[in-house]
DNA sequence: GCTTCATATCAAAAAATGTCAATATGAAAG
DNA sequence: CTTTCATATTGACATTTTTTGATATGAAGC
């Protein structure tokens, strides 16, 4: 797994907008296909399209193509990655604070 | 502690812009003063004065007043609390995903 | 008190993100 | 192969976020 800043900033892009917070709470009780997340969220098909499409590429939400229709769910995986990713990002490292500032 | 979406949201906001990203991994090695984040990044001191005040509002950083010097550091609380709503958030809840769609 | 220095705040411009309506794509059914 | 339906993409526009430069604040030293 590579870890550029940008491709960490857009694992989070997830759970930085309050509309794809609401479509996330929506899965977390199972599948949906994008018509009834459509009718649940008040949303435009294009701009449900869109936030799914952010939310696909972040890694937390997986689609399955299912003939006409598309299904997404929760990624276990995405999310257990995104969980380490923020373990990492917030963990001090091995080299100790001890970087003296300023007139200290 | 209060789960709206919108303080959910704002709590990822943290993370999801580069630079707010580059400033954190910075202060994974200990707390810093605000001019050596503004030597390091390349940034302007009203810029990094803006994304500070996104990292302190998220409860991802804190910050300490000493005379003139601001330092700021990452709050151990502040990012456990995001693990746990990130987990939260991504975790299936209890009615199961029985909720059939479409023409299924 | 005044001056200096570090940081915060403001207002305007620039850049990025989100929305909406229209159109494209691609699967299924006829 | 044409039509229909679900979703994706596009382009124009609105909204939000970020940057920049100017100014304000507030602590410390004189």
């Amino acid at each position: 797994m590579e870890l550029t800043p940008e491709k960490n900033a857009n694992v989070f892009k997830a759970f930085c907008d309050e509309k794809r917070l609401a479509i996330l709470e929506l899965l977390r009780s199972g599948e949906k296909c994008a018509c009834m997340l459509i009718d649940q969220m008040e949303i435009g098909q294009s701009s449900l399209s869109y936030h799914m499409k952010i939310l696909c590429e972040s890694g937390i939400v997986e689609s399955r193509q299912e003939g006409k229709w598309t299904h997404y769910k929760i990624s276990e995986q995405g999310s257990h990655k995104a969980m380490l990713l923020l373990k990492a990002i917030t963990t001090p490292n091995a080299t100790a604070e001890d970087t003296r500032c300023c007139n200290q």
